[in-house]
DNA sequence: TCTAGCTTCTCATATCATGAGACGCTGGTC
DNA sequence: GACCAGCGTCTCATGATATGAGAAGCTAGA
């Protein structure tokens, strides 16, 4: 049922154990019994319970009136502490709603981990078919735009090093499906300053994204405007990327990165 | 240094241990070396490195470039799945925000938790002058007016078993530091319809909050305003509190709560 | 080159988590 | 109203599991 421990020599069973629990819960849509969380990890009982109580315990884990558990709201203290020290949701804010109020299409802030783009803001237009993204989750680098944006200006070997971690799941038949492929992707994306994902995550969905560059000029994170294809058209894209550049060059001076000019810019010239 | 193992019967040194790592982290400004680790916990260099090695297997925890360690993006997914079953936050954006347009002041949304509340949204007007607040963070329920928002349209047995919890600190002069105290402060909340907070938390910020109410007419949760105690004067309170009925009745309305009339109203009424 | 301070690794030991099972509660069925 | 089924709680003997002393590798600075 759940995929085994996951390979890697550091074993400690009762954390392994609990972090599966952990992830049921956040699996699940609703809060879960003791039996079942039981019997999906196939632990005993009364295992699972004594897991459970510390859990709870710790605020991991909270009960729900009718005594079954579900995540507890601990997790977002300590979720937003994690990137708290970016601190960078905080002062991209303002300028993403700006972003938003001029392209009238949802906007996405994203950070990389792994081979994977995590969401760490999103804010929607007021009247928009509402996204499906979720604030914290997460997408394949390669099928995103935010993805693209951020790979493609890394430096060479930490680019080679996700690249190489990438398993290239196709979640339509546009995605990116060879690195030979990605490869020429990121060059054409450096080139034009801006990365695309044309329906590569989702049939009907466009999206187009750009780095947020350190003072560095190495990307934290990246910024995306997101909408349906019949809206985000191709000949919109230049116009869109215009608003884009113009956001993350506030949210680089905020950040009090790149004092003037130079920086956020240079993803264009780059 | 740490405070010991919490009371409470169940115990698995191993989580309590893990977690306290996390706390650690989380607590601490910079990422910190093994060595650091060990130390503050009074953990033996070889276990300590032993959990964060599989703390960082399963993302809770992530290496820096220097080999540091700091809380993992994993984190952040599992506290935005914890809110998520409440969807709380996504609907209510829309309606802060325009909350902020109007009042210019900042727009907190939180959640109570045991006898805290816990800020799960916050939206800032432009050009203020930043508040410190932290999303994920929390504070004691006496002296914040989303606290005591909740706390005053809570049933007798649960509002009562959260007063048995308070152990009321004294952030300043103004706390409300008995329960009799507390107590006529929400029957005068109730009656008006609003909390208020005078400078309780914090010198010169003055902060005020009503209830989102569920179908059952139970607060799941408060909207406030806050803002330097020159700005947000008492003359304008009832304005402002015109705002925030408007902006939680359409928060419920939103998440299908009270087809219309009644309800998110009933907390004025009440 | 040497040293200091850090991280990584190994392995014998006993501590600590484990799970069988008993008990008790609740809610549904006949 | 009595019975049953399913679930949560609790105890305790057992041995599997985490533990920590210490050795070995690093790295950076002198």
């Amino acid at each position: 049922m759940r995929d085994a421990i996951p390979q890697g020599t550091y074993k400690v069973q009762a954390l392994d154990r609990a972090f599966a629990v952990l992830d049921l819960l956040g699996e699940s849509e609703t809060p879960l019994g003791l039996a079942q969380v039981a019997a999906s990890l196939q632990l005993h009982k009364s295992t699972a319970h004594r897991f459970l109580m510390v859990l709870e315990r710790h605020r991991m884990v909270e009960r729900t009136a009718n005594g079954k558990f579900r995540l507890g709201l601990r997790l977002f203290d300590f979720g937003n502490r994690a990137i708290e020290q970016y601190d960078l949701r905080d002062r991209a804010q303002p300028h993403l709603r700006r972003l938003v109020t001029e392209t009238e299409e949802t906007a996405h802030l994203a950070l990389l981990e792994a081979a994977r783009v995590i969401y760490i803001d999103k804010i929607e237009p007021t009247r928009a078919v509402r996204m499906i993204t979720r604030i914290g989750a997460s997408n394949p680098v390669h099928c995103t735009s935010v993805g693209k944006a951020i790979l493609a200006f890394l430096p060479q070997e930490r680019a080679a090093e996700v690249l190489r971690r990438i398993r290239y799941e196709r979640p339509t038949h546009r995605t990116i499906s060879t690195p030979e492929a990605l490869r020429a992707e990121l060059e054409k994306t450096r080139r034009r300053g801006y990365a695309v994902d044309d329906e590569e995550l989702e049939e009907g969905l466009r999206c187009i994204a750009v780095p947020v560059l350190d003072a560095q000029r190495l990307p934290v994170a990246a910024v995306s405007v997101s909408g349906p294809s019949f809206r985000v058209t191709a000949q919109k894209l230049p116009a869109i990327a215009n608003h884009l550049l113009q956001c993350v060059r506030g949210i680089s001076v905020d950040m009090g990165y790149v004092p003037s000019g130079r920086g956020a810019r240079a993803a264009v010239s780059a």
